[in-house]
DNA sequence: CTGAAAGCGCTAACAC
DNA sequence: GTGTTAGCGCTTTCAG
């Protein structure tokens, strides 16, 4: 036998099945004595009980999972601290999942929701177009955070989401520059479209540009690929080599670092020669130099919002909504007046 | 019923249980009439296993494990991606586990260890003073990444580990600010013991100024408290307050890089008016102002041979081993000679 | 090729 | 208080 097991501490004990149960569960119908029996022989011979079956066996859990795509988000980093928290003091478990790039993260939630015996599910990231034959696995209620279903086909009723409103932000971004005097703008996105974050971000872009009367110049855009840093790095690179602009705006603070470094490397420098912004707010922006000005998601309100809907859910006393937060402008050092 | 089990499935498809557990889990002998029709209903009624089933009844599977303290290090994320090739290369399958950092990743590993049927474990960080008893829950190998039991009273055969010798590491990067010209070289630690890394660290920092006969000066030491940039921005700000230095040692990037915003927003220039050298190279190393001059860790290197050593020892053919790899100088722009 | 049946290790009635 | 026992949902012999 590679493992002890129940049955081998009631024996090893003096016991039943049922005491050493009862023992390791914490049950107060147990007579002192038999506790201290089992709890020796548990320690002395290092016994762990297998969560397989225990999780076969119990027909509910208070656990509450957290979903997550991208296990290198520094934005996520600081939402889930925040969501663990709130779900411990909601008097529930958390249960952290991350999923590769490849991986579905629907799929991941519906194992997990049998495997646990979940109570409902956090999507940290995730792809904004779900159909109703998606969803269709998961049985308990889910909030998506830091999105919303944009663009699938999925009844609004069916989940809830908290989220900024990407594309009014990007407005907002793009809209500040606009206000500081620049007019050739330059956009570092991941792709044009793609149903994501940087489509709705790059939307905002355009629309602001339009509204103010700005020509749209498919020169200034430039599509990193990714949300990486190194291909931020060389999308700057081309857009910087391509053409000229007295600002920039990126969809994400990590490829705005990115090009601040393109920048100094080049020799030109922020804000003289370069305005920059972005969205995010993620800690590290306040430790580039100079400090970036990011619209800055508020994460620990995000974070809380997703696990008030969800708990409420799952009391029974509210429905699913989908709640759009504001972010805060915090002004680095990055945008000057022309 | 909450979810479909593979009974129901057997039912609504017309066939049995063990045929439908064939379909799903590839085997051979199931004709394709009876396979199709498994599969149709699966479809249809969205059907997930239950995996929690599945783990208790397998005997064994070809799952490693793979316990990361700290979701935040980003010096982790690259190593897990590799880590994570080279085990499916070698037909394993991974399985990641975050870990809080007030939980014992060695209960976690145990708990993990019975619920899937582990073969193997990778720590990525961890307590540097693992007693013989903490083990003896484990009764799989497993291989420390990134450090080693340095202060623990474990037996040196019973595991393996990958990683840097940090002492000596620090050492070096000290040596070549010394080397540079530098005679009153601050260092930024996280706590001056706590059998940490930073402890091995700032003893190389020690020997490093002593071997070069450079007296050892307690105003220069300054102890963040913790790893986090935040508290290391404080940190430094106390110590340029205190004392007047060339150059300093951080023991962690993302700490130097605190350091360095500190420095800018006292209008103090990086490498002028204070030199930087740091250990880990980390991305981000690349994309701060001016360069970060660090010593990189072979994240690769260090990624594959935990791999390597566990997969050998899985095997049969192989024995557990300590392997101390070499840091790469990346030279930045952190850096300048007196 | 297919189905019946024996558990995997645990919890929770249920009897004592 | 305590022990006995019936499953949880699945895989896997073992017969057919």
């Amino acid at each position: 036998m590679t493992h002890l097991t129940i049955k081998d501490i009631a024996k090893l004990s003096g016991t039943s099945v049922s005491t050493v149960s009862r023992v390791l569960n914490n049950h107060p119908d147990v007579s002192e004595k038999a506790r201290a029996q089992v709890m020796e022989t548990v320690e002395q011979y290092r016994y762990v009980p297998n969560n397989s079956a225990r999780n076969l066996v119990i027909r509910e859990s208070d656990t509450i999972a957290v979903v997550v795509r991208g296990i290198a988000n520094p934005f996520f980093t600081r939402i889930i601290k925040t969501i663990e928290r709130a779900i411990y003091s909601e008097g529930y478990s958390m249960s952290l999942h991350q999923i590769g790039s490849s991986d579905d993260e629907l799929m991941t939630a519906a194992m997990v929701e049998r495997e646990k015996r979940l109570k409902g599910i956090i999507f940290l990231g995730g792809r904004f177009n779900y159909s109703p034959e998606d969803v269709a696995m998961l049985r308990i209620p889910f909030v998506c955070c830091t999105y919303s279903n944009t663009f699938g086909a999925l009844e609004r009723d069916r989940f809830s989401s908290v989220a900024i409103d990407d594309k009014r932000e990007a407005y907002r971004a793009v809209r500040l520059l606009l206000e500081r005097g620049h007019r050739r703008i330059a956009a570092l996105i991941e792709a044009e479209d793609g149903d994501s974050i940087s489509q709705l971000r790059y939307e905002g872009y355009q629309e602001a540009l339009a509204d103010a009367g700005v020509p749209f110049d498919p020169e200034l855009v430039e599509a990193a690929g990714s949300f990486e840093m190194e291909d931020a790095y060389s999308a700057m690179a081309r857009l910087q080599e391509r053409t000229r602009f007295t600002a920039l705006f990126a969809i994400s603070d990590a490829m705005a670092m990115a090009a601040m470094k393109l920048l100094f490397d080049r020799r030109l420098r922020v804000p003289e020669d370069c305005s920059l912004i972005a969205i995010d707010g993620i800690e590290l922006t306040n430790y580039c130099v100079p400090t970036l000005t990011t619209l800055e998601q508020p994460a620990d309100e995000m974070a809380l919002a997703c696990v008030k809907i969800l708990v409420s859910l799952l009391r029974g006393d509210g429905k699913n909504r989908h709640v759009f937060m504001e972010t805060r402008l915090r002004e680095g050092a990055s945008v000057r007046s022309v």
